[in-house]
DNA sequence: TTTTGTGAACTAGTTCACAGCT
DNA sequence: AGCTGTGAACTAGTTCACAAAA
């Protein structure tokens, strides 16, 4: 009941997300009733992994016949916080967050973009698609908190990260969402989720690697047109 | 010199991006030598972690002394396969794909965009901002092979997800950025990485909550005000 | 000295396996 | 009988602390 959120793991948080949606695709096939079992081989999860992080919040299920689809669905909506709208601001219009002003996963399910903040005259004024206008990133403390915004997308330039963020907790914004390469440091009570697309980008690289390690650059370009017989690439 | 990539961890990979980074910084500077504490120090990381992760690839460092930062950081570049230019294919051109094609983080240090691929004759034909013609997906199986592309950036819609990601494995392509909702299953020598934003988005909003677990809707508002006492995050 | 590289200790996260409830 | 909820066992990842090297 008293749980503290953040006495709980980042994997826990993010298999709770997942849980939702698969438990979205059972009820859209009118399944009332799943067992943990079931509903892990229906989606590659782990049953007592399940059990495990559900019962972190409670005891969901009923022994002997498992989980009510659409009571565990409205259990998950409430604990991610998506049975009411939370409202999002995206800091920086440049191309990205203007694409993810559009994008269906921040505009869907509990989520509704309600501003679109930059510093650029030439970009202040104009249009999303999606028809919001771009209002310059000053009059984000006055209207996070006349909109009600509570979570901001931040893909401003790095250079204009470690600012734009204080601005946004400093207006009373308790997530964001961060595009940016900067390492922010939030206040206490301000949670911040690092989306590092070069990182992410890097990591790939360094698993698909090339060759094994110690050989980095070969004699000659032996990723080119190795695509004859794909090399078994492990021992 | 034998190690399989595939026994790092995802953490430890992602460090060395991380490290890389920061050694850029550093050398931007002219600093020319580090030990792992003022490195730690500075870029608010582990000092033993550093070397743990270090050392999983060879001994990089001198003892006494620290390590040579221009060589630490050609050791990582060649650790990160970022030595040469990995080519990239944005498979999916719509607002996310295009944006991005033209992302800094894409377009930089050791990788370039080299194709954009999409299904709608609409989208076909017309460039992207950064000048790359859309190609019909159809042609990927041959200009995966011709412009040697290593990695794909899939972001078309879910429901084209599956086969899309098959049809880049199958062309050769050994890393799939996933920016999809759907869990692909791909061979054992392709390498995928998702960036569910929507699983993003909905584990920072488990985290900011809405006050104590169990009382998701409260008669008013406590998370807008509750700024009072900060608990202390750790013990 | 100083600082690395690394076993040992610790902490976090996952999976097992079964007691206990329906 | 069937399946959850949960301690116990296990596995992975991090931090400590120090012997070995320069």
């Amino acid at each position: 009941m008293t749980l503290d959120r953040r006495s709980v793991s980042e994997s826990t948080a993010a298999r709770l997300s997942l849980y939702l949606r698969s438990l979205e695709v059972l009820e859209g096939e009118g399944v009332r009733h799943v067992s943990s079992d079931s509903f892990a081989r229906r989606f590659e999860l782990n049953s007592s992994q399940i059990r495990k992080d559900l019962a972190t919040f409670g005891e969901f299920g009923v022994r002997g016949v498992g989980y009510e689809v659409a009571s565990l669905r409205r259990h998950l909506v409430g604990l991610l916080g998506l049975d009411r709208t939370r409202r999002i601001a995206i800091v920086g219009a440049g191309r990205l967050g203007t694409a993810l002003a559009d994008y269906p996963g921040f505009r869907s399910g509990g989520f509704a973009v309600a501003a679109v903040f930059d510093t650029d005259p030439a970009r202040i004024g104009a249009r999303t698609r999606s028809g919001l206008t771009i209002s310059p990133l000053d009059d984000l403390p006055e209207m996070a908190a006349d909109l009600a915004i509570e979570v901001a997308v931040l893909t401003v330039p790095e250079e204009a990260a470690a600012a734009a963020a204080r601005l946004c907790w400093d207006s009373g914004i308790s997530g964001i969402l961060n595009f940016t390469p900067a390492r922010l440091a939030p206040p206490s009570h301000v949670r911040v989720k690092n989306v590092d697309l070069k990182i992410q980008l890097e990591t790939l690289s360094f698993y698909i690697g090339a060759g094994p390690i110690g050989l980095s650059r070969e004699k000659e370009e032996p990723w080119r047109r190795t695509r004859s017989r794909s090399l078994p690439r492990r021992t």
